[in-house]
DNA sequence: ATCGGTTCCGTACCATGGTACGGAGTCAAG
DNA sequence: CTTGACTCCGTACCATGGTACGGAACCGAT
């Protein structure tokens, strides 16, 4: 697990090389220096477990809604041991994600009675304009 | 409510003009005919009810989750009383919603969990890396 | 008849989150 | 010690969903 070049963290945290690249030059991730790890190991540069948590972080931050730039400040905050601001950012994102959650609830909804209206017959009202009127 | 200037269509809609003029650009919204509704009405594109209604459902189906490109279609096929494809493109959408809430879910709980943590006291773990830890 | 506020239309620009390209360097295997 | 795959790095480009700009025409009120 350890060690791995970008090909390899790439492939384990589930993206593609580009986007760890895209990801040190936005600063959620930290280009490994290449003369910290091995003596004779000069020009490439390795990933290690370390590494590989903070991109693991980043896809799950991203999947709960977060932006880069979020991610980037909870990067910073994991660093900086500041608990306020975590939970405060924990918060807003909670209450944003209750929202998102019952508004894809009310728009599911509205999906099943579509469906169900479509599905009966081959003609009739399918009315879809009006599929979701409140 | 008939007979709205863009201005006052984009107002009824939530939405601004250049929001109108690019979904008619996309083809979503059709662009009225200046010379339709009043004889004397020459340049100024007015707006009704029925556009009303589209806007309205692009705005729902966003919300829903589907693209502007999948609205197009939804559209068309409003217009073509295809009850099949209609059907099929909100099942699909469907499925999509439900993984969409359920990893919201799983998300809201990680959430809840690192708010908790950071809640405790003024130090001691706040393990903001690992909210997301499975 | 002229003034301020819209409208019209094309074109350009924006943020987000990547994806692609190309040349040079490096590394491990044969 | 060469070959092929991978890495490094900068820069360019992409899709999505808008937002802004600017000049000309128009419309209603004074």
């Amino acid at each position: 697990m350890n060690d791995m070049t970008i090909g390899q963290f790439a492939q384990a945290g589930g993206v593609g090389v580009e986007t760890i690249r895209y990801y040190q030059r936005r600063g959620l991730l930290e280009v490994p220096d290449t003369t910290s790890h091995a003596a004779h190991t000069k020009a490439v540069r390795r990933y290690n477990a370390g590494d590989l948590k903070a991109l693991n972080f980043i896809r799950s931050a991203q999947r709960a809604g977060f932006t880069l730039s979020q991610i980037e400040e909870l990067l910073e905050l994991d660093a900086s041991q500041d608990r306020r601001r975590a939970q405060e950012i924990a918060l807003e994102r909670l209450a944003a994600l209750d929202a998102e959650i019952s508004a894809l609830q009310q728009a599911r909804l509205s999906l099943v009675k579509l469906s169900n209206a479509c599905a009966k017959g081959p003609s009739g009202p399918c009315p879809i304009l009006s599929a979701f009127d409140h």
